[in-house]
DNA sequence: ATCGTTGCAAACTCTTTGCAGGATC
DNA sequence: GATCCTGCAAAGAGTTTGCAACGAT
């Protein structure tokens, strides 16, 4: 189990320059278990550092997936941008139609996919995107009366 | 089994008015078994009606995907904008990072994974996104040597 | 000192919208 | 004839890029 390293450490791990706006993004992203878009990063970021420019959220962010630290996520149509989110154990995302909030859960299924297609159609699947859309529990519920 | 209604049937059983603009854009999207992007459509429908503006190819397509009869399909990172294809038997994506193609395949999973879902955590699944990447099978092998 | 990084503004791509004329029901 | 569609052009979102100043190594 390798504890976290500090984003300084991990940008310089990846063959990146340490600077206070990557670190900080890199932060941002950790410390959130949700998914951001770069808009949420820029607001997040910015309240910390208020010269800090867009154009540098997309240009690290571009950085940090390219050495990747972190994944760009699809969460279903309906969600119109990309969301990024640090790469860790897979997991994926449902997202209820009725009341717009967005679900994580995990499978295995996905990885079972994967062997299954090497040896069927002989692809290596190295990265995979699984969305969900439908009505969570509560919608269920509420729809029922 | 229900023969493959004509497009002006389809958009009238759709509810939606019946013009050559709309046929036409629907014609496409079923003769194709690839997964088109709007400016596919807008290529291949002007080659018959020069006269046919973009603005039109987006507005059918919210039109038609409203209706049910196209879906709009995610096919990966890397294809940066939506694809859309006419709604049939769920089939999914896998994209090869190094030559670019785009496959479909089949599975139970999504199906499985719905039933599951549902069971475990009450959620009524209605529609799946799955794209993977990877390596195709002829890829793998160029890069054996 | 070198070379990568940043902020700013402008450019770009994809998509949506206002409006007046035209087609459909 | 009322309503919905269309084309055009302009506007909007989201993202990328050129450039000169700046900062990390």
């Amino acid at each position: 189990m390798e504890g976290s390293p500090s984003p300084d450490e991990e940008l310089r791990r990846a063959g990146l320059r340490v600077t206070g706006q990557r670190a900080l993004i890199l932060r941002i992203i950790r410390a959130s278990k949700e998914h951001l878009d770069a808009e949420d990063i820029y607001a997040a970021a910015r309240a910390q550092d208020s010269s800090l420019s867009l154009a540098t959220v997309y240009r690290t962010i571009g950085a940090l997936k390219r050495a990747g630290l972190v994944e760009q996520r699809y969460l279903g149509p309906g969600h119109g941008h990309d969301h990024y989110e640090v790469v860790g154990e897979e997991h994926y995302h449902f997202t209820c139609t009725r009341c717009g909030r967005v679900f994580e859960f995990e499978t295995s299924l996905a990885c079972r996919l994967g062997s299954q297609l090497r040896r069927d159609r002989g692809w290596a699947v190295a990265r995979s995107h699984l969305s969900l859309e439908g009505i969570c529990a509560e919608c269920v519920h509420a729809l029922e009366d």
